[in-house]
DNA sequence: CAATAAGATGCATTTCAAATACATCTTATT
DNA sequence: AATAAGATGTATTTGAAATGCATCTTATTG
């Protein structure tokens, strides 16, 4: 259960646009230097993140990246969604080429289906904005996966 | 975003187990052929399966694998817990391997977090006994995972 | 209008986890 | 002994994702 680097690189991206002061603008190989990642990798995030709309170019010098719309506009969900390739949890979400013979009476499906819609439903609730907020220092004990104690 | 087949495959054998009239036993070859996959890749899943307690083995003619505990007593989420490999949303999930920069200030992380908990709590409310159930026929475009509309 | 700084695009290559295959080995039944 | 089942370890293949490379386009500046 993972999300490609791409989108994370994305996610990373549009933060560090985000927290920048006016005009918001920086390079590509600003972003690149400072995360230490390839220039070329940065490239094809930003390229898509152009497509879908979530921020805009200037060529040229003097030139850079910018968001396209104000960060408490951009829903967190929504960059996921735009990004991630492939959000078919298990072969049986992919309807045309599924092959599992429990397909057609299977509860597991709805189950994985609501799981799903439900880390949505929490993305969806949290801009760019609030993404990109300092000072996060959760202890990190806190974070588990783990099942919580059900008494 | 997706599971391992692999935990697709521990899902399906066990829902497979479930719905057995008693004494609910199979051996592995069959349940390859039932579902047209090799029978080594699911010795693998039958033998992680046992080693999390989740199914019992009788070796020799006449036996085969079945459940070890009764399906409702075995969470769904329990069971993908124990069998997806990477639980790691985003690079900065992994601790020790982390690189990203942002880290230590970042609300992104407490979200994805987040989201990742209210996945697995969805599974953690059913059972094998439910995932096993005959007769789902939902409207597929109820299950689909966009945004609902926010009016 | 040449030089330079930026992003855009297409294609090729590499990497690595996951999947698959293969070869034995162990245990139980008949 | 023969056979039917699962167990284990190793090797290989595969494919999506990541990375690299080359070239093109657009804009600014002196």
């Amino acid at each position: 259960m993972q999300l490609t680097q791409f989108t994370d690189l994305s996610l990373r991206l549009l933060i560090h646009l985000a927290r920048l002061p006016e005009p918001g603008m920086a390079t590509i190989s600003e972003i690149a230097e400072y995360y230490e990642i390839s220039r070329n990798h940065l490239m094809k995030v930003t390229n898509s993140l152009v497509n879908q709309g979530f921020i805009m170019t200037t060529r040229g010098k003097g030139g850079g990246i910018q968001l396209a719309r104000p960060a408490y506009t951009i829903g967190v969900g929504e960059v996921v969604r735009a990004t991630e390739p492939n959000m078919n949890l298990v072969e049986c979400f992919d309807a045309p080429n599924n092959q599992c013979r429990l397909t057609r009476d299977c509860f597991l499906k709805a189950t994985l289906y609501e799981a799903q819609r439900a880390f949505m439903a929490v993305l969806d609730k949290y801009t760019l904005a609030d993404a990109a907020r300092f000072g996060f220092k959760a202890d990190l004990s806190t974070l588990s996966v783990d099942k919580p104690p059900s008494t």
